[in-house]
DNA sequence: TTGTGACTGCTAGTCCGTT
DNA sequence: TAACGGACTAGCAGTCACA
């Protein structure tokens, strides 16, 4: 049972990115080590941040986006959760 | 840092983002002084910032983005340039 | 009012592993 | 496949004196 995904604004931002770098992530059907690689990162790196501890800088941020194949605005703003884009098939 | 990986984009993020933070800033009418009061940073950070040759983590981008009145992903954008940026003068 | 070089403390980011 | 930990190095956060 996949948790619901909420919203929240006072939400500590790390959180939030981890969340829209998951989603992202799932939504390409790669592992994170694919991810990592691509990115160019550590592979226990991107999970952290996907756990929400790690504070990743600009240029690191910049290459996730780019790698997610999204905005790179997109990673600081999550605009997904509820009525999402329910992404038909694939 | 690790691999590079090449952003067509060309031109450093770093300096693209100083360039956003420098124009919002002046569009404020304030100094780099007031914005980092405003932030909680040192006025020097802030000007190395502007000057495009820090690489400020998420934390910090979003909080400059605050004291800014501007959305976070506006930082890591720069809609601005060509094209009028319509931005509705307060 | 801002630019700059140098500095210290801490963390961003890596690499090894186990669960 | 991913969470999680330890130890490590590179580099950022944050500050200062001075131009």
């Amino acid at each position: 049972m996949p948790a619901p995904i909420e919203i929240g604004q006072g939400e500590d931002p790390r959180v939030v990115l981890g969340r829209v770098v998951h989603q992202q992530r799932i939504r390409l059907g790669i592992s994170q080590e694919d991810l990592a690689d691509q990115v160019g990162l550590d592979r226990t790196y991107v999970s952290g941040i996907e756990r929400g501890i790690r504070n990743p800088t600009l240029l690191v941020l910049l290459r996730l986006a780019q790698a997610l194949g999204v905005p790179a605005g997109r990673l600081l703003e999550e605009k997904t959760g509820s009525a999402g884009p329910q992404l038909t098939s694939a």
